[in-house]
RNA sequence: UCCAGCGUAGCUCAAUGGUGGAGCAUCCGGCUGUUAACCGGAGGGUUGCAAGUUCGAGUCUUGCCGCUGGAGCCA
């Protein structure tokens, strides 16, 4: 039996099979905390109760030993979790000798280094689980607005955006680079299943080393035939919402193991905060940030511009300079990008980049030029234009990201299993 | 790549330039309801590496290595 299902076993005997995760004792009583990886049961001994071998067993039990144990369920108020299981037998798998992260406090870098072993504590298991949950919501929210699921390539022939650093993979002689996003694969995808979204892992080898970056991370992009800026910012605001309220309403115990302040998370709702950039400047400004109009977004100002409000913060129409050479432009304003990111509230930093793609195969052909980009390897991209161009707009968000603000965290290297790093690719 | 901080027991941390300690973990013992249990005892060290200053270096200096945070870049 599962030990998240032993609430509803009082008074039953059953056997459960898990990990020890701590021991107690007074007396002539053992206490054994199980884990299992679906919850944390404690299990009562008493020398009067069991045999001599099963006490004398239950009494030298190490830490991450596994068995499994029989007895009968008992409410108890005394216990964590309000039951316990009053032990009969022990049938031991192995145990455990030395090992290594104890209850008690442990650096990142000892953690990291064991990460295959940290993720059976309760607060990392709390958080993958919630990772899955919004895993599943996200997929969820697209499934239910009929788009279709159309996965786009590892192994890329060329840069997506270009300029920044990608990872080179020997392809049979030839050069390969790892995906830094399946955005230019959307844009033909949605015109042969018109709203379209990937999911998978993408690749960055910018040697930054903070709290918000990783070298291999999650994104779920869509992308819509059709859809101007306006339908894009509403479908993502839509779809923050969405993602939230469902970790809130699964992970309510997850979210509990996490000490996460949900009334914060519960503030969440469509629709958000909207400045454009110059807008964002001004603020800045008057935050007292030496910035000036045509510079981008450091940490520093994204976090000053977020905890301005409570909810996500949508900022548009950047400088196009600053963004990829496939943003449509502002018809009002040629130097603004039709693009829109949003910023997580509490510090978190942008989560959301998306925006209207050009349509024009003229302009566009122009701006590869501009960002000096070698246009052959874009002539399939350019296809799209060529037969049926189409407005269409789409957004890229960051599990990683997004995860750590739900989960309050301190860095994304907790919301991933096996995060990748700048120089750290062990466990 | 640059800037800053740190590196002492398996882990988390103390130690004025003058005999390297504590808590947890481990092992032994005690306690009949423990809550990161508690109480008593034991074992556990090339103080990241190399050189230098000094009568004497965990402590000061230089170099290297590693870690952490930040910047730039980005989701």
């Amino acid at each position: 039996m599962l030990i998240k299902d032993i609430q509803n076993a009082e008074g039953k005997t059953v056997t459960i099979a898990g990990w020890v995760y701590n021991t107690r004792s007074s007396g002539k009583i053992r206490f054994i905390l199980v884990r299992d990886g679906t919850g944390i049961v404690q299990c009562v001994f008493s020398q009067k109760d069991v045999s001599q071998q099963v006490f004398e067993l239950a009494d030298k039990l190490t830490q991450e030993s596994s068995l499994y144990i029989t007895g009968t369920v008992k409410k108890e108020d005394k216990a964590p979790g309000g039951f316990e299981l009053v032990g009969q037998d022990i049938k031991l798998i192995q145990m455990t000798e030395n090992y290594p992260i104890s209850p008690k406090e442990h650096g990142t870098d000892f953690l990291m280094g064991h990460r295959h072993l940290w993720l059976r504590s309760r607060r990392q298991n709390a958080i993958i689980i919630i990772r899955s949950q919004l895993i599943k919501a996200m997929r969820d929210f697209f499934d239910n607005q009929g788009f279709i699921l159309v996965d786009t390539p590892i192994l890329t022939p060329a840069a997506v955006e270009g300029t920044t650093t990608l990872f080179e993979v020997e392809y049979f002689g030839e050069k390969t680079y790892l995906t830094q996003s399946g955005q230019l694969y959307n844009e033909p995808d949605a015109a042969a299943f018109n709203k379209v979204y990937c999911f998978g892992p993408t690749f960055r080898a910018e040697k930054s080393k903070t709290r918000r970056h990783l070298t291999e991370f999650w994104m779920i992009e869509p992308e819509v035939a059709f859809a101007d800026l306006n339908d894009i910012i509403i479908l993502a605001e839509d779809f923050i919402s969405y993602i939230v309220e469902r970790v809130l309403s699964k992970c309510q115990e997850q979210l509990k193991v996490i000490e996460r302040d949900i009334s914060k998370l519960e503030k969440i709702t469509a629709p958000f905060p909207r400045i454009t950039y110059t807008e964002a400047i001004e603020q800045l400004k008057k935050a007292g940030k030496p910035v000036k109009w045509g510079d981008d977004f450091g940490a520093d100002e994204e976090t000053v511009l977020s905890n301005l409000y409570e909810k996500p913060l949508v900022i548009h129409r950047y400088p196009a300079e600053c963004k990829a050479f496939y943003m449509k432009r502002d018809q009002d304003d040629d130097k603004l990008a039709l693009g829109a990111d949003i910023l997580a509230p509490e510090g978190y930093g942008e989560i959301v980049g998306g925006g209207q793609r050009e349509d024009d195969l003229k302009t566009l052909e122009k701006r590869i030029q501009e960002y000096k980009l070698p246009k052959q390897a874009f002539e399939w991209y350019l296809d799209v234009r060529r037969y049926g161009t189409f407005p269409h707009s789409g957004f890229g968000l960051g599990v990683e990201r997004t995860l750590a603000w739900i989960c309050s965290l301190p860095h994304v290297r907790e919301t991933i299993p096996y995060p990748r790093m700048l120089e750290k690719v062990y466990p």
